[in-house]
DNA sequence: CAATGTGTATTAATTGGTTAATACACTAAG
DNA sequence: CTTAGTGTATTAACCAATTAATACACATTG
């Protein structure tokens, strides 16, 4: 469990993006299970209210599923998981090309400086 | 003037983010007058204060400079200008590699991905 | 059947951003 | 020299979103 909250914005939607990073990723199966509500928050230091408040909305996201009394689990519905990786890639898309627009660069130049950080991310992993 | 205002972000970032595009891309030239603090605020409808908390960390990061009594003016630095489109770049450049890095897709599709969203906004705009 | 661990619900408190009210110093214009 | 328009500074109040405190319902387990 590695996350480290920004102060900005609000700590159940950086829990809710902590999640649906690992979801996307496949780093989280379907169908596996999520951290019990005051698991987490001890883990993080948080409030279990906060927790519940981003798995709540994960859920009406049908992302988690709970069963009475059951910790909440990954969904296995591939409809809704494929259409998570699409809006988190056309997402990522639309903000970049939004930020990029007003500067004068060449889309080649662009690219280069994506395939460099992306090597540059890959050794800092390691 | 066309400012909308989302409500999750503080309007003083809005505000900076704003004008830190126009100078970016060149809309607004180094040296050319600022709106006046109680102008801006009215036009906007927001309070003057807020309009400046905003330019007075713009002066802070040296993107505009005040003499007495006079409207604010962009700088004409070219250091400060170039940073700035250095920064906005890479930050550009670095949110949305962190952001692909998760999915399982080749670097080309992305970057069709980008050119057709470039194309669809190029569109729209027209 | 008591204890513990789930999820859930309700209400209260906190907090940061924003707004607001004033005041001051200075300059240019009428 | 008065007026209006700059930027700047200080203090208090407001408000909505977020976080926190607490209690409830249920199920499993020892």
């Amino acid at each position: 469990m590695n996350v480290s909250f920004n102060k900005r914005d609000p700590i159940y939607l950086q829990v809710m993006q902590y999640f649906k990073r690992l979801i996307v990723s496949g780093e989280l199966n379907p169908g596996s299970e999520m951290p019990s509500r005051r698991q987490l928050a001890n883990q993080l230091k948080i409030n279990p209210n906060t927790v519940q408040r981003a798995y709540s909305e994960m859920e009406d996201q049908r992302l988690i599923y709970t069963e009475t009394n059951r910790p909440s689990r990954v969904t296995e519905d591939p409809s809704v998981l494929n259409q998570l990786k699409k809006e988190w890639l056309h997402h990522a898309v639309s903000t970049f090309v939004a930020a990029i627009e007003p500067i004068d660069i060449p889309l080649n130049d662009v690219v280069h400086l994506i395939e460099e950080k992306m090597h540059t991310r890959k050794k800092d992993k390691q």
